[in-house]
DNA sequence: ACCTGAACACCGTTCAAGT
DNA sequence: ACCTGAACACCGTTCAAGT
């Protein structure tokens, strides 16, 4: 059970992730931290306080994504389409959520197995949406024997970091395709 | 033709080359560039004058690689091996290569498609290293019909770029044989 | 033409002083 | 307990002075 955060504490915490939120999907997640701390209108010593890492300001956004990851996970499942068309659309919105702020997919890529970052429970419970599906394929024998889901992840947020770096704004589907024709049984 | 340099700077200019080969394989591709110019015994404005951005530090050093690389696409071609064999080792080799330094295999993801860049070129000769071996698989009809070379160019780089960035040394090999499964003719 | 190194701007991080 | 803001360290970049 985590104490209440006093009143200007919380204000401050709330105001410093409004603002972050803001500025990363300005600029990314790679942004000055001293602009946040600027524009909530905080010294540069209360946004530390809250946050000691960037990693751990990313990791406070990411609440958001994981549970609309994890839905989207379950509601793939449920369409019962195809192994391919499930896939490619559960892949696409997983893509669509983890670049939402530019630089998040190669943190994520980072923190997917690096126990002592921030962002690795979360990362995990995204890692878990992707296992969901991917059982649900193997369970009905539509996957090509041996398929790992944890490298499926790896490989699917490979591709949203390549996307998300690109300095063109590329299309991830052609892509995902050969990740899927190499998952789904032949 | 270019001028020749003058000894002086012919001298610095390999004299930090020779630094930055160090300093990156040691550190990474981010490391500081201070360092790297007061390893080499020169002053800043010396290494930025022959080196205006990160960039162009890395891309001169990347010269060896891109003839390596080609060499390798040939070797690979040559050994007659069939599509899977052929890909597997050609890929480990590429992502061996660009994984040297820290850092690299995501600036190359970014260069890749971005003709601005200063290493831009040299990503087209080690695409069209990569659209040999592809061409010569799909000339005998061992791949499936739309495979796209630029595509799993950015794929493979992609992997490399998770391998790198990941703090776990994490075996590329699983990845690839998804890569592969999804390019091969089932 | 090239080098040097001081100077500048920017940014993350720390910490003493204040409430 | 929390905030502020000055101070510090580090780094990329510029440029005047020198050869």
């Amino acid at each position: 059970m985590p104490r209440p955060m006093r009143a200007d504490a919380k204000r401050n915490y709330d105001k410093i992730l409004a603002t972050a939120r803001i500025v990363f999907t300005e600029r990314g997640t790679d942004s000055s931290l001293d602009e946040i701390a600027k524009r909530a209108g905080v010294g540069p010593g209360t946004l530390y306080r809250h946050f000691p890492t960037r990693e751990a300001l990313v990791d406070a956004l990411m609440q958001d994504w994981t549970d609309r990851v994890s839905a989207d996970a379950d509601a793939a499942i449920a369409t019962g389409q195809p192994a391919r068309e499930m896939l490619l659309g559960w892949f696409e919105h997983f893509i669509d959520h983890i670049t939402l702020h530019r630089g998040a997919a190669s943190k994520i890529c980072a923190a997917m197995d690096d126990p002592a970052s921030p962002m690795y429970r979360k990362c995990r419970v995204m890692g878990e949406a992707n296992g969901r599906v991917i059982d649900h394929l193997d369970a009905g024998g539509q996957l090509r024997p041996g398929v790992d889901a944890a490298n499926v992840m790896r490989l699917v947020s490979g591709v949203a970091s390549v996307a998300d770096t690109s300095h063109a704004d590329l299309d991830v589907r052609p892509m995902l395709e050969v990740v899927v024709d190499g998952i789904v049984r032949g």
